[in-house]
DNA sequence: AATCGATAGGTAAACGATTATAGCAAGCCC
DNA sequence: GGGCTTGCTATAATCGTTTACCTATCGATT
């Protein structure tokens, strides 16, 4: 049995009585509203009687009586995904510094509850399936990866991010790259109609990175070889992604393919690829550069530490924290879109081609 | 100016209307507390009305009227460390299945909010700064390394872990161990005084690991040696510890000392390790074994893979939301103390001696 | 016929805030 | 001195629930 535990929280009347105010006033004082102004001697007891008592408002009476919670939802399904890691601290306090609460879940009911949040990012397109319950009354912000501004978006375009890579290998004078792609068998190389392949979280998972490096490809004109391996982009497998693409670049460099850099569509592949290589005995990034994408932790510690495409997607959460608070202050439900830039994270897998 | 919105939402009261019952029959129907006998046509109508208006209860009105809001908090100052991810996940797929919310948070005064939950589980030992702002009648369970029983613990002892590592080693046929430990000098045995090192967190970083270690050398009475590299534990560089214990084992090995195996007291140690002893073509497993600590997500992707020491965190927070529920339901503030046990993750970093 | 014990369901008072509205002085003008 | 500001404070309604307590009906028993 539950029982109704005797909280002996102190409320906003025990505040008024001893600052010998009245519930309203007392309220008013805290809440610096001075729709109507304020007895400068009155408030400032007001405030000591809170401070003695270490009155803190209770948040359901709050939200209950004015509507509104001050605090903000963040949906996230797969709260253990690192990429969602780098995002979550900086949200949080961006969120704080504008004097919000957060709510971190990755159960989509929870955030939205009558009344919880006045507001909410999420991660994911917003046809991503559970979406469609969203109440229409509440603003909202989704962050994913789209080419282009669509309503409620704030993200960045994976398409500019693969670019990004491309232009850095040309400029260092690489004219023989290979991108490593997964989908589907080795080598294969899918039909248009196959090439979008939506993930779990309702994102299309590496079109727009194909489309990118094809963009920059053809405007240098380099000669490129796309590799897609065995491993499914949305397997959370990405032991696998690792050894697949160990593979495919060992049977590249058997056949004696010449390239001198290879684009990966995230750091396991390219994992997979600096060990293809070590095991070569060829010198990273002496002989071949690499170049990963998102800018996992891995990339860090990779061997050598792996020059990556940095996805803004911290700054995205501050961002979309940014674009809430500003539409709910405004009383506005539509929030205007952000296509952020992705970077690039310069480390030591990178270096000007040798015959260039 | 935020303007309170016209939320539309269905109430209880619109339930009742439509049932044709009263605000208290919708109530006790849909919460399924049959203090009083209802009619099981009346039940039904009330039921089928809810499902109809698509209603669902307003957290705050019933958290104001229950006094409790089904809801746990989790705090954790760094959100982003990917030990505690792997925490994460767990702990809210318990707390669902329990039929509780998880807020997550690394802002302490917003967990701790009058009302908002009903009971903690907090990353840290109980002196941690500003745990001492906790309401005395909110039940809490602490998650942290502890070598012993504590009140309102649910943890796992580090000693345990070390001892484990040691043993696995010491059953495969190694008699010559290395210990990487990381503070101050290198190769600086600290004095006992010195060898509490206080986490960010509140817990005490090494010291657990240190003295199973050297517990289980003795019990065997293997050759130990102690390597204490240059990078504070605490610091957050873990770059920087994977450099120095490289630097550290490199110079080990150039003076020719004889050892087989080598146990880290991180994964990010380890990782230098394996550095080290690859640049001097030094086989792993085959001529010397390396253990690691934590079983991060980097040991999955270390070259060889890494077997490291498991601590058990997602069955802490499995455990914690257990134990706390459990005391909820109970009425109980104090909650019971649980000591897990560490596991070893093999991978391909051991195998027995060959001099054994 | 009065009483009683179930059963079924309603009334109204909380819970802790916010906020529209009313009230009360004092000062000022004509 | 009546009316009108101006400056402050209080009363009371409200938000959406839960829940202690009360009422009504009905058949069975005294």
């Amino acid at each position: 049995m539950i029982e109704k535990v005797d909280r002996m929280a102190t409320t906003l009347l025990d505040v008024a009585r001893r600052a010998q105010v009245s519930k309203t006033t007392a309220s008013r004082v805290l809440n610096d509203k001075p729709v109507i102004p304020i007895a400068a001697e009155t408030a400032a007891r007001v405030r000591q009687a809170a401070a003695e008592l270490c009155y803190s408002p209770n948040p359901a009476g709050r939200a209950l009586a004015s509507g509104r919670s001050d605090t903000l939802g963040l949906y996230c399904a797969n709260l253990t995904d690192p990429h969602f890691a780098r995002m979550l601290k900086a949200t949080e306090a961006e969120a704080y510094a504008r004097n919000y609460h957060l709510i971190v879940s990755s159960n989509l009911d929870f955030v939205l509850a009558q009344g919880r949040i006045d507001g909410c990012i999420l991660l994911g397109a917003p046809d991503t399936p559970g979406f469609d319950t969203l109440p229409s009354s509440l603003p909202r912000v989704f962050v994913y990866n789209s080419p282009e501004l669509r309503p409620n978006l704030t993200g960045w375009s994976d398409e500019q991010g693969m670019e990004l890579a491309v232009d850095h290998l040309f400029f260092l004078g690489h004219r023989r790259l290979v991108a490593l792609f997964c989908y589907g068998e080795e080598n294969y190389f899918p039909p248009e109609s196959e090439r979008t392949i939506p993930c779990a979280d309702g994102t299309l998972a590496q079109h727009l990175k194909v489309s990118g490096f094809r963009r920059a490809v053809a405007r240098y004109g380099v000669m490129a070889l796309e590799l897609w391996d065995a491993s499914r982009s949305d397997t959370m497998v990405h032991g696998n992604q690792v050894r697949n693409a160990y593979h495919a670049v060992k049977r590249l460099l058997d056949a004696g393919t010449p390239f001198t850099a290879i684009v990966a569509r995230n750091d396991f592949l390219a994992l997979g690829a600096l060990r293809a290589l070590r095991e070569a005995r060829i010198q990273v990034p002496e002989e071949v550069s690499v170049v990963g994408y998102t800018d996992s932790v891995h990339a860090d510690f990779a061997d050598p530490p792996l020059t990556s495409v940095r996805t803004p997607i911290a700054e995205a959460g501050e961002k979309a924290v940014a674009t809430l608070v500003a539409a709910l202050e405004t009383g506005q439900i539509e929030t205007p879109s952000t296509l952020l830039a992705a970077s690039l994270t310069h480390r030591l897998t990178c270096a000007p081609a040798r015959n260039g």
